[in-house]
DNA sequence: TGTTATTAGTCATCATACAACATGATTTGG
DNA sequence: CCAAATCATGTTGTATGATGACTAATAACA
């Protein structure tokens, strides 16, 4: 049942916002250029075949992102990135289960690098504070998701320890993504076999933190890999159990 | 004359900026607490005495910026604040190349990633983008670096294909950090062998680009590592020349 | 009691119409 | 001929009515 096509949202949203991200593209991948004039409302319902509501709902948004702004009578126009860029992941863009899953993705992306780094670089001093962490992750039953958890800690020390503090920082932000609200959270997955959840997630770290001590970069790669690898598949089967089932 | 407009600088934009303002002020002010449910788009057209149109798009403003949350069938909803937080490199902390390439390790987590996940999932439109690009790459002499290079246009079309919006979003904004002032530049040691050094770095960008093409991600992944981490020892050595030389 | 149908409330989308604004072409007055 | 008023056209802003889709709660039924 779980094909590989992950992250495409089989049932959208919405249709706004489905021009919202077509458009957004185009404009981020230079198809639109700063202070051009992006399509008419009609072009755009010839184009998108959806009613005018839906095309002025997205342009609605994309004003409110900052990405364009629109005359009265002339049309709507690309401007550019005022300073202050960032990197910044909507917190409404957040509600669904595929939502996380697509920030998972970028988790995956940045934490098996950051293994690898860190087996590379880590000092004495890091590898102590990767062990406390493990150490607490272990005793503590706490579910992850919070910010504090030691789940979390023992990731962001994995990012400290690359020595990069970019990946600290990045960590750090989508650290406070995952957080959402919803009703996503593994609480459900985790009845069935609490225990045997734990023990295998406990392995699964102890298995990153060995690499990293022995500093082998390619196992703690791996090991990460695995490790968000099955977080990922945990929360996919969460979600078609909760789509199916109940 | 404008005098009359400096009069009341509250000019009205339209409408449903009106009553963004009047919700957003509601919200901050704490007459709507989080989790509340805020009148139905009904209620609001009687109480402010608009359209629904106008309605719907106050609120899909107020969608964008993060501030409610709306359920079909049920209403929307005031999330709580995440505090504006982001991600964000600071600029003045992009002057020396350490700097780059501790951005460039950034880059390598996220792009390898990328190009497995663009590989899995690319579509016939998204590949033809990727021959587009690549081509623009290898006919354009033009030194990487520019937003607008080629170099650039085609590591975010990767990102693109990917399908994960983060992955494009994040790119374009590290895209954004390599631009800076300094004279860094490969240019100095493509001088000695310029021709050679094109000749690698296309191959390196075929490399990727077939890998993709044939959906075998596990080449892709090392394609792209294998090119960027090419790049990052250009930069050493530029890096080192550049101290010892001049 | 437990399950299914129905119903009401709400948001999502569509279609149409008209008003407000901007711009360039056309007409008109000198 | 020139310049100003007018008109024509295109675009966004707003209004209105209708229909579809989703949810939760209630009613009907076995």
């Amino acid at each position: 049942m779980q094909n590989d096509a992950a992250i495409r949202p089989k049932r959208p949203r919405n249709l706004a916002h489905q021009l919202v991200e077509g458009m957004s593209e185009r404009i981020k991948s230079g198809a639109l250029k700063v202070g051009d004039k992006l399509p008419t409302e009609s072009e755009l319902v010839a184009t998108y075949g959806v009613s005018r509501t839906v095309v002025r709902e997205a342009i609605s948004h994309l004003q409110a992102a900052g990405l364009v702004e629109t005359q009265h009578g002339i049309g709507t126009f690309v401007l550019e990135q005022s300073g202050g860029a960032n990197f910044r992941i909507d917190a409404s863009e957040m509600s669904t289960v595929m939502d996380v899953l697509a920030v998972l993705e970028l988790r995956i992306s940045l934490e098996t690098e950051a293994a690898g780094l860190a087996a590379q670089r880590r000092s004495e001093g890091q590898l102590e504070q990767l062990r406390r962490a493990l150490a607490a992750l272990i005793e503590n039953v706490a579910q992850a998701g919070d910010a504090a958890s030691p789940d979390y800690q023992f990731h962001l020390q994995i990012a400290l320890a690359t020595g990069n503090p970019h990946f600290a920082g990045l960590m750090s932000y989508l650290g406070t993504m995952v957080i959402p609200r919803n009703r996503v959270n593994t609480a459900r997955l985790a009845q069935e076999d609490r225990v045997e959840y734990l023990r295998r997630v406990n392995r699964e770290h102890q298995d990153i933190f060995d690499a990293i001590e022995r500093r082998d970069s390619d196992a703690a790669r791996a090991a990460m890999r695995t490790h968000l690898g099955n977080s990922r598949e945990r929360l996919k089967r969460a979600h078609v159990a909760a789509e199916a089932g109940s």
